[in-house]
DNA sequence: TTACTTGCAAAGATTTTGCATCTGT
DNA sequence: ACAGATGCAAAATCTTTGCAAGTAA
């Protein structure tokens, strides 16, 4: 492994994706720190979070918008995404170990781990719908 | 909605990722079909896809690798995703519509489905590590 | 004939990378 | 001083799109 050393940057895009759990992607982090750090350059907020996923701090996630979205590993949770505005917000839902299991059993392949999204209309969008009505 | 003529081209498409369980992405699409037709062009193989999403033939899927991959809609499946090769494959599993009812009571948004993917060790990879030692 | 489809190449969008400079240790 | 970190811009990768020519109905 190289050497790291502390990174200013670093550390607030780790403290970012963490505090935020709309999961935002590269662009959007850099157009946050770029507020306290005007200097900062998109570059290093993409290298940056390379490295934070190579350390294992952070999984990258895909939610099929075109962009890698992030999360920061602390418990596993499952994902909701809006249909119609496309944000992405945690589902906080018991680790379904049995669906591995019952997975495990139909495959040859090794399971190790599972990911759930949840497709819908959240809440704000369901609303914005009521009120046009 | 758009008065559509027939077309070989997409009509191979959707037959190609109906019989295809790897889920394969456009590139790979366009060099199978290349093979039959020589003046195949990739933006083709990309236009029709996105024609028959829009039909609601195929679901646009993706696995965080780079790519948008295909499925054609015939039946709810979960995939499995190699975490060494990368390879996807489909996962049969009775659709788990309790998971649906049991996400629905703990959040506001209204959900309408969910995906599922495993990840793990593919046997192929499993195989070719014990090889190894 | 009309207007959808195609090939080709250029343009878009997101992410990575080379290089000179800066900086933590 | 050394090696990692940064800013900047160019490059790479995947996907979309404009245009002229081809073709199903």
């Amino acid at each position: 492994m190289i050497a790291r050393r502390t990174s200013d940057i670093r550390d607030r895009i780790y403290i970012l994706i963490k505090k935020n759990h709309t999961h935002p992607h590269a662009q959007l982090i850099y157009e946050a720190l770029k507020k306290e750090i005007p200097s900062l350059s998109l570059g290093s907020v993409y290298r940056n979070i390379n490295i934070l996923v190579e350390e294992g701090k952070l999984w990258r996630r895909d939610f099929g918008d075109g962009f890698e979205r992030y999360d920061a590993i602390a418990n596993v949770h499952y994902h909701f995404v809006c249909e119609q505005c496309k944000s992405i917000s945690d589902c906080i839902l018991p680790v379904q170990n049995n669906i591995t299991n019952l997975a495990q059993k139909k495959t040859k392949h090794k399971i190790n781990s599972h990911t759930i999204n949840f497709y819908g209309v959240c809440v704000d969008c369901k609303n914005m719908i009521k009120k046009e009505k």
